[in-house]
DNA sequence: ATTAGCACTTAGGACCATGGAGTGCCAGGA
DNA sequence: TCCTGGCACTCCATGGTCCTAAGTGCTAAT
């Protein structure tokens, strides 16, 4: 069906369309690219092209626009993913270099993806599950309060305050702390619940009321997912792009966290880079754009994902190559720290 | 100059524009109010609000749309805040009721903020310099490194790691944060750089090292502003406002937290409501936009404020009591915590 | 001081003609 | 068998013209 002409064809196609954001004609087709063959040919290539869906014609008269299959046969096997200029790679380092924490360096790399794409970026917080534990601290605020902070080695902090206690002894906070380092320190969270099971029957029953409110908070604040949060940026892009859905559709769905989680969690093998095309996408505002996302991790540890989420009619290779780039600085940076 | 009349005619051409978004005419207004006067009356209180500046015509034969003066003096004179019905006032409650921690309250707060005006909402952390200081905790990572954790009493947690110690022990440790507790805790945080001065002479000599670090790194958190932290909310809405500016520009003007948080500081006193209409916000970006905005705080200590970015052409009472509303709640939820 | 009447202005919509870009198809040539 | 030039056809976009509705400003009468 489809032989190798056909393909430059359709390549070329999405090229001038998205580089041009006009249909493309058959004349245009052979004036800009060398495809060694006249417009007429080229024009029963297309009718070929069109009758499997690849491309369709806005109305009689006028060039062809790729489809959604259109692309996705371009990303799959007409296109390579193009990787950065020196100069880009530089701007990484030296943006994402100067971060401190946590925050700074999702922020930065946020700024940063929308920046060489000039797309909305999305950044996915290290996600808790996937690490372990470094240091549970316990602090006494009066009688009643005791505050509890669980630092993880990919430097997350998650705090919580427990409240409605009664009568709390420093004593038993400095035994319980101790216990909890002793059994938690380097365990992953997913293993957590697991490992303190049996941790209250140890305690005197005195402590035991305190342990248990203690506790209940550690695993809720793991369960929650509270870390499944996510920062957004370059949403100023959306202006440029001409989406064919509203505008406001589109920026619902990214303000929608839950929503843009899916969608990044719905990609395939975290450790690749996934695109995911228009109609692909399960959400309804989102059906006009494309999403081109990544996970990242420290060594073959996946932690979460980042992405892109642009027209369907966008630069796929640079694209792919900017969020692979950035994924792959930034599980650089995570585990230098 | 201006009469009783004239006044009321711009009232009901700023009332009629914002609810009909088209310019209005002298007969449409002598239909829909209640002026008790004839159109060509009308049209003569027109020329003289024309000849001050506070409307203007779009073109000769249109009806008249108010100007940014046009709404300060609506604003100023011609409209009173309106209360919240009992509907709204219960949806706060309800739905900032559920919060647990800082970040929760919030990005309720936000969402809120943002639904009940259907304009796009900004709310500002809590100033951690204006709050004081709960508790210090450090703990010990290992050999070379400690994490300090700052918690104040707006329920703001602030940590740090310090690194690159040499041989730290857990009494230095202990000694060291009781010393910081017993010095710290109560005072303002404004208050702390004095309060701190002298600690390291009570030291014993091998333990100024650590000191010192620790010292320099809380001091530098409290410097950093890392609390100025903002939060925006409801920016699909940008898309149903028709801006006379470019979309884009207004939504740069959003993602640069910097410029939000000097617009919210620019507002005159904390306490209370600030109207900026137009062209008086500094920002080139927002010359289309109107930013109402309130203080919030605990009593009458102002922590932070709240705001909502609008089209000039917003309905100012209703925002306005909604603004006011949410930060009086706000400042409710944070002193009951 | 207010009003009715009237002449004047203007944006926006309907309508139409035209040009250009692009297509599909066919017949002839490698 | 595949490619190509030629040709008739389709349709959109553009720009011009005309007309209407809405609104104004002015003047004269109340």
């Amino acid at each position: 069906m489809l032989d190798e002409r056909k393909l430059a064809v359709l390549r070329a196609i999405v090229e001038d369309y998205v580089s041009t954001n006009e249909p493309v004609g058959s004349r245009a087709l052979s004036d800009r690219h060398t495809l060694g063959v006249s417009p007429a040919t080229i024009r029963n290539d297309m009718v070929a092209l069109e009758e499997d869906g690849y491309i369709a014609q806005p109305h009689t008269s006028a060039g062809r626009v790729p489809t959604d299959k259109g692309y996705r046969l371009f990303v799959d096997r007409l296109s390579t993913v193009k990787p950065l200029s020196g100069a880009e790679r530089r701007a990484i380092e030296t943006f994402l270099g100067g971060a401190v924490d946590l925050d700074e360096i999702v922020g930065r790399t946020v700024r940063l993806l929308a920046q060489l794409t000039r797309q909305v970026a999305v950044v996915q917080y290290p996600s808790l599950t996937r690490s372990s534990v470094q240091h549970v601290e316990l602090v006494p605020l009066g009688q009643q309060r005791v505050m509890m902070v669980l630092i993880t080695d990919t430097g997350r902090v998650e705090q919580r305050v427990i409240d409605g206690l009664e009568a709390v002894s420093e004593d038993a906070v400095d035994s319980l702390r101790q216990m909890l380092n002793r059994a938690l320190v380097g365990t992953w969270l997913t293993e957590v619940p697991s490992a303190v099971e049996d941790l209250p029957g140890q305690l005197p029953p005195d402590d035991r009321a305190l342990a248990a409110a203690v506790l209940s908070v550690l695993l809720e604040s793991l369960v929650e997912r509270h870390d499944e949060k996510i920062v957004l940026g370059g949403t100023a892009n959306l202006a440029a792009m001409d989406l064919s859905a509203s505008l406001r559709d589109v920026l619902e769905a990214l303000e929608e966290n839950v929503v843009l989680l899916r969608l990044l969690g719905e990609a395939g093998d975290p450790s690749m880079l996934t695109v995911r095309i228009g109609a692909e996408n399960s959400h309804e505002g989102l059906r006009s754009t494309s999403i081109v996302s990544a996970g990242y991790g420290i060594g073959d540890q996946p932690l979460a994902k980042i992405g892109v989420v642009g027209p369907t009619r966008m630069d796929y290779p640079g694209t792919m190559g900017a969020v692979r780039a950035v994924a792959r600085y930034l599980g650089q940076i995570l585990a230098g720290q």
